[in-house]
DNA sequence: TGACAGTAGTTTCCCTGGAAACTATAATTG
DNA sequence: CAATTATAGTTTCCAGGGAAACTACTGTCA
């Protein structure tokens, strides 16, 4: 009972803390999920709220390009879309035959701003108290990863 | 057109990117889809994963214990339950009147050191590329938003 | 020009997880 | 000891997202 341990058990595997993946899932969806109490509000999902910002920014967009920025399938962000537009905040446009444009309107412009302070704030409630250099840091290292890995849409979509 | 930016527009809000929660949400994703890939094979899922490493760890564990782990409700952790039970790998057992205790059957055990293979070279796959300080500097903040934050079950469970 | 491959986007089906109602047991208090 | 309250766990309902089948348009090449 006390000698060296058995040969039988080689060495325990990995603990789940052990793992970078572990950790990054853990605080990651505790972010969103605090984020999407907030858009609650607003009757806005995390996801909505990237798709927002996205076509925001790119004026009008892409089907293409908006699976690209939530880095969903097609299928979901098709779905997505179709929110938006329920919810009066987005509009397909068809330009050609086959290729479609994402516009908002104007309550979606009027509301972009407003989910950005939510998302300026929640970002700073979870990220303020670290030190500059770490955030910098952080920040980094996630957009190396992105970078080496080629994340963008998922790879099966 | 060249002059100063037009006064009626009051700063753009910050894009997604400066967001660290967002970067965080977008890697955290890709990890966790291609770890389950990995454990598709196995008919397991990541959820699925994290409890049964959990039981092995603590050799029998309560049900809220199992909640805290893996940050989800009390009420989607006994589903995850359930389908273990199905799956033939863990078990409840009911100790006194209320409280019950789980723990892993023989296939349970035999199958976390196979599955802890595929958790490691998916780790490996996503973060072996970065020098060790940096991997080190990530995991140390990760940790400490955990404790600043007392990030455990889920707020509202 | 007409058949066929390719591509954009949608729809359907299924699974997972949160919310909250529900069940059953335990503790408290008169 | 009964009645009430608290607690552990389950179940039901609903929303979001992946997979893949499906629709509709656009080439391309004989």
């Amino acid at each position: 009972m006390s000698g060296s341990p058995a040969p039988s058990s080689p060495a325990l595997p990995a603990p789940l803390e052990s793992h970078l993946g572990f950790w990054l899932r853990f605080v990651s969806n505790h972010v969103s999920m605090r984020f999407q109490k907030l858009l609650e509000a607003q009757s806005v999902t995390v996801t909505e709220w990237v798709a927002l910002r996205t076509l925001l920014a790119q004026s009008q967009s892409s089907h293409a390009a908006l699976i690209e920025s939530l880095g969903m399938t097609k299928g979901a962000a098709s779905k997505v879309i179709s929110r938006l537009e329920e919810k009066g905040l987005a509009q397909r446009q068809w330009a050609d035959g086959r290729e479609q444009v994402l516009v908002l309107t104007q309550a979606g412009k009027a509301l972009v701003p407003l989910l950005a302070e939510l998302a300026d704030a929640n970002d700073a409630h979870f990220f303020a108290h670290l030190p500059a250099s770490e955030r910098q840091s952080l920040m980094n290292t996630m957009q190396t990863l992105v970078k080496h890995h080629q994340l963008k849409a998922i790879p099966t979509a």
